[in-house]
DNA sequence: TCGTTTATCATGCGACTGCATGATAAACGG
DNA sequence: CCGTTTATCATGCAGTCGCATGATAAACGA
C-alpha cells in the first residue's frame, strides 16, 4: 500500500477553501480552479477528491452543517441555566462578530443555493429537525426549570426563534442593524417568554 | 427625432427576465446571453439598456424592490382592521403560494447576492426602513385600536415580526414547513401580542 | 429625399468554465 | 529491485463568459 493520506483532511481542506470564497467573493466565483488555488494545491487533485463541481459545493455545505453542529453543541458546555443555554444558542447563530459573520454569509450563501439546487436542499432538510428540536428542548427544559412560561408552545417559538436568527442576518450584514440592536431585539424578545 | 421607445418598458422587461432566469436556474446562471433569450432580443439589444452585468442585476433588485413595496401597499386596500392590515402585510411576504414563493426565491438570491455586492446591499439598506417603519406603524395603530397590548415596543416588534418572515423562507422553500404551519407559526406569535 | 439620430443586431476577442486524459512521483509488497 | 497502487499534477478541449465593435434598420427633420 503506497502514499496513504488522510482523505477526509484533504476534503475538510477542500471544503474550507470553498468557505473562503463564498465568503470573500460570493457563491459565483467558486470555480474549480478558484478552489485548487485557494486550497494550494492543483486543480487535477480537487477532481481526485471530488468528481463534480456540484459534490464539491454539496461537500462544502455538508462540512458547513457539521460545523454549525459543532458549534452549537460546544455552546452547552460553558451555560450555566437552561434559559442561558437557550440564549446563548440563539446568539451562537447570529452575526455578532467576524467569526460568525464570515459563518452566516456562507449560510446565507448556500440557503440561497439551496433553493435551486435539489442535493443541497435536501442536505438543509436533514440539517433543521436537530436545530429545532435542540432548541425546543432547551425550551422545554427553561419550563420546568420555572424559567419559561408553561404556556409556550416549545416546537412553535423554537421555530419562530430560528426564524427570526435566519431572517434578522442579511439586514445585519447588510448594515442596518448593529450587533447591539439585534441582541437587544432577541432580549427584548426573550423577555416575554420568561414566567411572571 | 427617430424610432422612440420606452426605455423604462425595455428595462422592466429585462429586469423580469433577470427575475425568471433566478427563480428558474439561480443566480449563477444569470449571464447576458441567458437574460437576451430570455427577453427574447439580442445581447447587444440588453447591453444598449444596460452596461454591465453588475448594473443589471443592480437594476433588477431595484425593480424587484419596487415590485415588493407596490404588492405591500396594495394590501392596505383589502384589509378592515389595523391588526388584520398587519397579519396581511407579514402573509404577503411568506412564501405560501407559487406567486409567492416566486417573489421570496428570488428576495432569497438578492440577499445572499447583496452580501458581496456592495451597490445591492447599498439597495437592500434602502428598502428596509420603508417596510420595517410600515410594520411599525401598523402596529401602533393596532395598538390605538385596542388590539395590540399596548406595552409593545412597536419597531422592535416590527423586527421580529421582519426576521420571522425572512428566515422562515429557505426552511418553507425546502419543503421543511408547509404554508399551513407557517400560517400557524405566525398567527401563534401574533395572538400573543393581543390585549389580553 | 437626404442625413442625422435612435435602436437593434451579429460577430469577434480574450479569458474563464467544468471536465477528461495522460504523465509523473511516491510508497510499499513481492 | 521491481511492479503495483495511491496520489498529484499539467494540459487539452469544447463551451460559455463579459464586453467591445461595426454593421443595419427605422424614423423623423430639413
Amino acid at each position: 500500500m503506497p502514499k496513504i493520506v488522510d482523505h477526509d483532511a484533504r476534503r475538510r481542506h477542500i471544503a474550507e477553501a470553498v468557505h473562503r470564497i463564498i465568503h470573500d467573493k460570493g457563491m459565483e466565483s467558486v470555480s474549480l480552479r478558484e478552489v485548487a488555488a485557494e486550497a494550494g494545491m492543483s486543480m487535477g487533485t480537487v477532481q481526485y477528491y471530488v468528481t463534480t463541481k456540484d459534490q464539491m459545493l454539496l461537500l462544502a455545505l455538508e462540512h458547513f452543517r457539521v460545523w454549525i453542529g459543532i458549534r452549537i453543541t460546544a455552546v452547552t458546555e460553558r451555560q450555566s441555566t437552561p434559559l442561558d443555554l437557550l440564549r446563548g444558542t440563539v446568539l451562537e447563530l447570529l452575526p455578532l462578530d467576524d467569526e460568525r459573520s464570515y459563518l452566516n454569509r456562507i449560510g446565507l450563501a448556500f440557503q440561497a443555493s439551496s433553493v435551486v439546487a435539489d442535493d443541497q436542499a435536501a442536505a438543509m432538510r436533514l440539517g433543521l429537525p436537530h436545530l429545532l428540536s435542540f432548541l425546543a428542548e432547551q425550551i422545554r427544559a427553561a419550563q420546568a426549570a420555572g424559567q419559561l412560561a408553561d404556556h409556550l408552545d416549545a416546537d412553535k417559538e423554537a421555530s419562530i426563534l430560528h426564524a427570526f436568527a435566519q431572517g434578522i442576518v442579511n439586514a445585519t450584514l447588510v448594515g442596518h442593524y448593529t450587533p447591539k440592536e439585534v441582541v437587544a431585539a432577541l432580549d427584548y424578545h426573550l423577555a416575554r417568554l420568561r414566567v411572571g
